[in-house]
DNA sequence: AAAATTGTTGACTGATTGGTCAAATATATC
DNA sequence: GATATATTTGACCAATCAGTCAACAATTTT
């Protein structure tokens, strides 16, 4: 009943996701996101409710959906580092993220992905491998 | 000559770190820093130029002086989430943290110190150790 | 086709952002 | 003590921020 949406939540999550990873939690600005998706700030709000929704979203689909894994650990860095401290919906995220992978070395997997992202140059990044 | 700085410094430089440990880069605002250091905008701005110089410095302060590590790894992975992709003082900074610490595992090193950081509760989160 | 329901649109808002600057104040040199 | 230099002060600013909402459009139900 109603009007049909005008979009695919799954695409657009997307590509949230990936601005996400590009400018980071607080780095991203609404315009960003309304700029990527090409949808209006209304109707993202109104299919995710806030910023904080639209983060969520973006995570959910990558955890729970069993999308590729870096972009699904990009997103759980920065989790960690903006958001589980104050949203009790991301942290759950996070922790069951976490449980699901704990036969592999989380700390090492997180940290190889930050140096990844970092763009470090110089002389010899290779100390993990 | 000249009138005398009021403040020190390596003290300010302290408390600015540790502001920028507890909301990161972007998170952190400049009223932020005037109520932690009790100074006040003009003076920070005078001595440290821009919120970038801010960090910049309490980093360059941490690396430079050996201040202890887990301050130091703290702001080295924030700089790699939010600044060395943009902002080539920073780069330069944590390049050279890099090679200073090459004998160690940096990806673990980094790894749990953001495991640490995100207040993970739930099961059993002893992973890399 | 009327009523009810849902989605879209984009202008608008109050709050907050990083940053500036002229005036005032304090110190050093002459 | 006069002049020069450095620092402090806090009011001020344009830009940007996340979020809202009433009007409009499309679809289903009755």
């Amino acid at each position: 009943m109603g009007r049909k949406k005008g979009f695919q939540q799954a695409e657009i999550l997307v590509i949230i996701s990936n601005v996400f990873i590009e400018y980071g939690f607080e780095g991203t600005s609404l315009d960003d996101l309304v700029k990527a998706t090409g949808l209006l700030r209304g109707s993202l709000y109104s299919a995710f409710g806030s910023k904080r929704g639209m983060f969520s979203a973006a995570l959910a689909e990558n955890i729970k959906q069993g999308k590729d894994s870096e972009t699904t650990i990009n997103l759980v860095i920065i989790a960690m580092m903006e958001l589980t401290a104050k949203d009790k919906a991301v942290k759950k995220l996070v922790e069951y993220w976490y449980e699901e992978n704990s036969f592999l070395n989380i700390a090492e997997l997180l940290g190889e992905a930050i140096l990844k992202r970092s763009h470090l140059s110089g002389g010899n990044l290779n100390n993990g491998k």
